[in-house]
DNA sequence: CAGGTTTCTTGGCACCCTAG
DNA sequence: CTAGGGTGCCAAGAAACCTG
């Protein structure tokens, strides 16, 4: 996460940003939702702040080191948004269904846009998670392993829920409360983005943080 | 408000067909 | 036989829909 790293993720979040505020008048205009492709940009922005590359093949993971990004985007939705499928179930993968995926990745990745508490600015946060390590998020997944095991929980859907438009970093299901390692922030003013935090030590010692259960 | 479920889109890939 | 085009199915993921 070097200087050149910033200033090339601050030039993504303005194109970002201007695709999505020019095409806005257009899709309301004519009834239709705004195509920003938010799966996309968040690849290529984590990409671009970490500098792991993309895994050219579009089945697997998102990224060449089995790294993955979930991403979500709150401007306009019209549902609760929120991060589906973080954890693999139900899929082919032979490590789904247990913590086994959690141990072929070394990061998983949340992208969300949404707007600032108070002052309602657009903003980009990514919080990252070292899957491998993480004992709080480790234990949570493995509780939601065992109880759809046990059949409490039916849903392939592993789903969290992020602070949306709130100016915290904890993310919520039934299986655990956390605070989430936040690794990146910027925000818009007038259109105009500025970093707010880029913490490159998340990547290596950053660790979710017990809030309830 | 959490979360289960459905919808919609995209890309990979196997398979089939045909022209050369 | 082989290269290339066409097609249809499957997996994945985000957003929307819905329920208690």
């Amino acid at each position: 996460m070097t200087e050149k790293n910033l200033e090339e993720v601050l030039y993504l979040l303005q194109l970002h940003y201007e695709a999505y505020a020019n095409v806005k008048a257009f899709a309301d205009k004519f009834k239709h939702p705004h195509p920003t492709d938010t799966r996309g940009w968040s690849q290529i922005i984590v990409s671009a702040l970490t500098g792991i590359g993309g895994y050219e093949r579009k089945k697997g993971p998102d990224l060449e080191d089995g790294s993955d990004v979930k991403a979500a985007n709150c401007w306009d939705a019209i549902d609760t948004p929120r991060f589906n499928g973080c954890i693999k179930a139900g899929t082919q993968a032979d490590v789904a269904n247990s913590l086994a995926s959690l141990d072929k990745m070394p990061y998983l990745f949340f992208v969300m846009w949404d707007v600032t508490e108070k002052t309602k600015k657009e903003r980009c946060r990514i919080w990252v998670v070292r899957t491998q390590y993480d004992q709080r998020f480790r234990d949570m997944a493995d509780l939601w392993y065992r109880q759809r095991a046990a059949g409490t929980i039916r849903s392939d859907n592993f789903q969290l829920h992020p602070p949306r438009n709130l100016d915290h970093n904890v993310f919520r299901n039934n299986c655990g409360v956390l605070e989430y390692p936040l690794l990146f922030e910027a925000h818009a003013s007038n259109g105009k983005y500025s970093v707010k935090l880029a913490d490159p030590t998340m990547l290596t010692r950053g660790c979710c943080k017990v809030i309830a259960n």
